[in-house]
DNA sequence: TATGAATGAGGATTCATTCAT
DNA sequence: AATGAATGAATCCTCATTCAT
């Protein structure tokens, strides 16, 4: 008798996580084209063959981890902006939450840099990239526009200002990326000082 | 008769640069495993056997090019702080600098990324990069402090405000390096200005 | 309760041969290497992992389909021995049927040749083939010897003119094979009347 | 010093043919799916690697073979055709031709039956071999409607006619393919005495 | 110095077969 | 009986490196 769909089902939804969780290591250490399939299959603990009948090629692989990875770079934006707080503290919020984030799991934003960046990327993931960086500038450009609009955030401009501000939050991911160990990192604080007003 | 020392001297000199100059490209865009010596040979218009003659190995060519670059980093910095200007301005030449160079050139700060995060690359050559994050860390701390010294520059800590600007170097770069042809950096100016007191 | 014996043993027959009914199109256009188990199983429409039930390897079933295939050749010539009518008679029925037949699975004739002529195809296979050629050509050699007493049929060596005669009908089994749909074949008729003395 | 254009260029060619040869058997005896690239690196006494600066794919092999094939064959009735003799005996040509140049190597019409006839094949192959077909299709006819308009060659259908013989020459390729070292095979002069009226 | 032929190890992908359910 | 997840051994192809010329 065969295993119920849904056994099936949950199995297979189970295994492409673990194996996106095992990408992104992988995929961060060696880019695209240095990534050994067979290092992911390691990492989630399966057979060659198997991580084949979850994602039909590596680029596949690749691609739904960028997917993932923007989906939850967007959230985040999306969540700050959906906080019951002031525009400040929702600036602070993020602040934290991508340096927590960033904390956990120090990979996710060089996979999304190596989408970028390097060649031989699949272009659907370099077009998720693409699309993430829109969106995301967009958002930031709207969180940013209130606070000033409120007086809570510095500046006039709110498109230079998101520049700035999104500019720092890359700085700060490669940062991590480059040295997970070492705590030579500014503290979040600092920054919001930088452009939320001290309110008061 | 055979060429003078000197002369074929130079000669191995301008071509080794010349394959530097070629593999900035290739490494930048490929990352240390994904990229072909076929390709950086190609890329300086010579075959693949000669590149041996001048590199005896993959690992070589990339750790060479991590000294170069190193070099013209720290270089850099230490030109700033060699400047007979106020420690502001020497902060804003050294914006511009680097958003000059990088402009010039946005694969050079990929190269010593890829050196710095991924799995594969020679240990020297991430050795190389430690030092220059020590080294630059320090001269920056340093053009801090004596701004700071003398009120030109915001802030008392020096350590901390040195890397909150580190961090936004290390954002612009990336900025450059994920869309060279976009615009969507934000003005050296916007950035000068949080830390330089504009006061006369 | 459970099934009888004979119900189950019936089934799993029916089983079988939908499979090697199945199996006669993968294995004609793919050739034994390179024919998929889980196309067979595709094209029978049950799952790979039940094939194993009724056939233990690949190998097992491709025998298994060579066997049949022989018995059926086999199994013309020897009707048409049997066949109450003149030999020149029996020629054109075998002539005509081998067309029908050809006509209604072109494929079956070329897994013999593939039994024949390819590596890695299974031992047995093989051998169940070079025991059709005896047992078609000795046959054949009766049909036209018993033709040739009669003078019925042409020519006075009965093993060459069974050669040449046998020729024909692998080149038209290949030629069917070649080019299923194309009607370039020559009528049977045509055939017949070189082998057949039209004579009353 | 690099080797001379020509010196180059003649290994080269000596190599692709000297490929070419190895490949035959390979592909003959295990299918175009079956066959391993390796096998035929092996019986061309090169490495695996070394093959492929000669074709750039199995399929390019394939093709390249298919072709040369295709040219053998084509030039073969070609010649029958321009013999300053009679009909009849540019039949007997090339009959004998046929049969020798299949002694000679039994392999090269079992690739142009896979090539035909199984899946998997490179399309540019099978199209070359559709070419094939219709060319020695016309050509055949033509030779044979010369013999039929002199009264040489028995039969007034030249068309009709050229299938009979054109299939004949199938069904013994296929023969000898299939039992390369049994002798059992027709003699060619006795499938000519069918068709050329025996003058006088 | 300069070329490109040659090698061989390594990596992505496929597929026969097994096994838990 | 029936399914499809799971494995691992091939197999195609790429590419750093060497070498004859």
């Amino acid at each position: 008798m065969p295993r119920s769909q849904e056994a099936n089902q949950a199995i297979r939804e189970a295994r492409k996580q673990q194996l996106l969780n095992a990408a992104v290591g992988v995929f961060a250490r060696r880019g695209f084209v240095g990534a050994r399939i067979g290092d992911v299959a390691d990492a989630a603990g399966i057979s060659q063959g198997l991580l084949y009948h979850y994602f039909s090629s590596k680029e596949e692989l690749f691609t739904a981890l960028v997917r993932q990875a923007a989906q939850g770079m967007t959230g985040l934006l999306q969540r700050a902006l959906g906080l019951a707080v002031s525009p400040g503290e929702r600036l602070r919020w993020l602040v934290e939450q991508e340096l927590a984030g960033l904390g956990d799991d120090p990979h996710i934003f060089m996979v999304v840099l190596q989408a970028m960046m390097t060649d031989g990327v699949p272009d659907e993931a370099r077009q998720v990239v693409e699309g993430l960086l829109l969106e995301t500038g967009r958002l930031l450009r709207q969180l940013i526009a209130e606070g000033q609009a409120t007086g809570d955030i510095v500046g006039e401009d709110a498109a230079e200002t998101a520049l700035l501000f999104g500019t720092w939050l890359q700085g700060v991911a490669v940062g991590i990326a480059m040295r997970p160990q070492a705590a030579a990192l500014p503290r979040g604080e600092s920054l919001v000082r930088l452009f939320v007003r001290s309110g008061g």
